[in-house]
DNA sequence: GCTATTTGACCAAC
DNA sequence: GTTGGTCAAATAGC
């Protein structure tokens, strides 16, 4: 793979993402169009970022996907069940109808020992842009209402709301979280590889914090970002960090960046 | 006519 | 043999 690339490409939607955040802050709405232009430059390079990551890490599963074969000899019904290690569950008093992607309905499901039946939902470009994103959502409680909601793979696909990029702005100029996710294959950065981390922050070794994680907290596309975790892009992800990240990159600039990862031009 | 939902059928996993 | 995930024809809604 060329880290090269990958770096350059993550570099870019953090340039135009700090941009982005000083715009915001001038609060002034003649800026619309150009935080529109900024936040599609953040979507593709980092939409262009997960991709040379999958498709350098998830390929060889991909090849072996049996719905595919399926395909060829026309069967109904052909496929192979979830596997867990993808999966991201939330519980909420509302099925999540708007969670910021477009969901088509292709199944429901009566589920043995469970009150309510289960139903099946895909991303609504499965087909045009063979996202593979799908989610359960099933009643799990009656009084109060609660739904369960589980997420399948992430989206591939163009829908702008789809991002797999958190930029949760509020009131402090300088709280501008970015969340990435990164392959847990790769080795932990140390702090002289990475001095945006805190030394306790090697990407291996902080301790979750599950506390700042709720919906409470969390904008709605926080969702979107949790279930885009591919279980080769996400288990040591940032999120549990947010934190600690924004807070540190706060106080470095774009070249102290570029030196050290020598992207200088 | 187009798009989304419903629902019975299908079949791999268990 | 049973269960659960998906397909696709039928149907509904606009």
């Amino acid at each position: 793979m060329d880290q090269r690339k990958v770096l350059e490409e993550l570099l870019r939607g953090y340039e135009s993402a700090t941009k982005l955040r000083v715009v915001m802050n001038e609060k002034d709405e003649s800026e619309i169009r150009t935080l529109q232009s900024l936040a599609k430059n953040v979507l593709r390079s980092f939409t262009n970022t997960l991709f040379l990551l999958d498709s350098h890490l998830l390929s060889p599963i991909k090849s072996e996907d049996s719905q595919e074969s399926c395909k060829t000899f026309n069967r109904r019904g052909c496929y192979k069940r979830k596997r867990s290690t993808q999966e991201w569950e939330k519980v909420s008093e509302a099925p999540s109808v708007d969670d910021g992607h477009h969901w088509r309905k292709y199944g429901q499901k009566d589920i043995l020992k469970a009150k309510y039946s289960r139903n099946y939902y895909r991303c609504t470009h499965k087909y045009d842009q063979n996202c593979q994103a799908t989610k359960q959502v099933q009643r799990i409680q009656e009084n109060p209402p609660l739904y369960k909601t589980t997420y399948f793979g992430h989206h591939t696909c163009n829908d702008l709301l789809s991002s797999e990029i958190i930029l949760h702005s509020n009131d402090s100029p300088s709280d501008t979280s970015i969340l990435l996710s990164f392959n847990n294959s790769f080795p932990a950065p140390t702090k002289q590889e990475c001095p945006f981390l805190s030394s306790s922050s090697s990407l291996s070794s902080i301790n979750p914090s599950p506390s700042l994680i709720t919906e409470e907290t969390i904008p709605s596309f926080y969702d979107d970002y949790m279930l885009s975790s591919e279980p080769t892009l996400n288990d040591y992800s940032m999120h549990n960090h947010w934190d600690d990240m924004s807070s540190a990159l706060s106080d470095f600039d774009i070249d102290d960046i570029k030196r050290w990862f020598d992207l200088d031009d």
